[in-house]
DNA sequence: CGCCTTGTGCGAACAGTGTTCGCACTTTAG
DNA sequence: CTAAAGTGCGAACACTGTTCGCACAAGGCG
């Protein structure tokens, strides 16, 4: 097996591409398998060789999208100054910058869930969002978190930065005439600051 | 004008219904109008009279959303005691509460906006997003918080309980193995002592 | 080499969608 | 009573995702 595995790869590649064109053109809800089809340079059934239909299509996007996302955030980090404060700020603002970059898939990915689509527990996806949280977990061991308290830390931190930017990215935020990128600053300098101070007295986050 | 007012007044009432039924049915995206219509007893074509295709439909349920949002998370302050404290957590709670009773309608409004939607500025839907945060002002101005702080504060706070609360709805925190009800009640807690003593130092959040 | 299994691509078809249009009909206004 | 405005609907159009069967190419094997 040669020829067929590389010609099939290829196709694939093709459809990867054209499938993310046609989000950034016309967004998920409106993403045509018919379209994606003749962008990629083949029929609608043949679509079928390779995909499973639409969801499949979308679960191709959004596992490629959360490896995208953390790619991105990582290169980020990488970038800034070797410092626990610096590399939280850097990885908020790459999460920030993303998400503004990508809007579609930033919703795709971490907006309103595909109905019918769920993610398999051992698929790419999973793999996928395990290389996404990793850097920020690096980021916030380095400040010096007991694994303990680790997951609670992060999930928190996270849930602040993801809300400002999530809010932001799907046009929330605009009736205030507020600065987003400042309000993040801000956001991740009090973050920064209490995981700083967290061994004098933080609520201690519980288990289910 | 009387008795041709009243029965269109019904039979946009039936449409509201119909297409609220149909959406906790089967989500948005897969809204069907005419499904819609069928439910609401008039022809697809007819529908086009009361309401201008599926995004006029949308717009309906959107602006509908925010009121019974705001509406819920009133409801839940009123009913916490006379406490600062208490009513931010009650607030917070009852985001939460209604998020995941209605994950549909709460994915609508405020997940990833529907493409070629966009609220007019005068319209319903911005009136709407008044009476959605007014509950949510009048706690932290009672916290008394000054108002040129106001806006910076509301908006970051309400930025970490929608962060979490989305993160939970849309399914991105099972993995974790964490209690999202008490992740939201610390958070909450860590918002209402930092507004507590806010006077002391805290950044200011600027206007862009 | 030839054969046969497997994989691949595609056109046609089907049920479903949103939307438009023109025609009958009823209610209102003058 | 008449003209105008409002209302409902069936038919049609272009589009969608998906399935099926048929032609053809590639691969392994005797």
């Amino acid at each position: 097996m040669g020829r067929r595995a590389a010609l099939r790869a290829k196709v694939l590649d093709d459809i990867r591409s054209a499938a993310l064109g046609e989000l950034r053109r016309v967004g998920a809800s409106a993403l045509s398998l018919r379209e994606v089809a003749s962008a990629a340079g083949i029929s609608p059934s043949g679509l079928y060789r390779y995909v499973d239909g639409r969801d499949g299509l979308l679960e191709l996007l959004i596992s490629d999208g959360f490896a995208a996302f953390g790619a991105a955030i990582d290169e980020t980090i990488s970038a800034a100054p070797d410092d626990v404060v610096a590399r939280m700020e850097a990885a908020a603002r790459g999460y920030r910058r993303w998400a503004l970059d990508n809007p579609e898939m930033f919703g795709l990915i971490l907006g309103t869930p595909v109905p019918g689509f769920h993610a398999t527990a051992d698929g790419p996806t999973v793999e996928s969002v395990r290389r996404f949280a990793e850097p920020l977990v690096r980021v916030v061991s380095a400040a010096g978190v007991v694994p303990e308290e680790m997951q609670g830390v992060i999930v928190r931190s996270w849930s602040r930065v993801h809300g400002l930017v999530a809010l932001e990215v799907f046009g929330h935020l605009s009736w205030s005439g507020l600065d987003a990128e400042t309000l993040l600053q801000t956001e991740v300098r009090a973050i920064a600051g209490e995981i700083g101070r967290r061994d004098s007295g933080a609520a201690a986050t519980t288990r289910r």
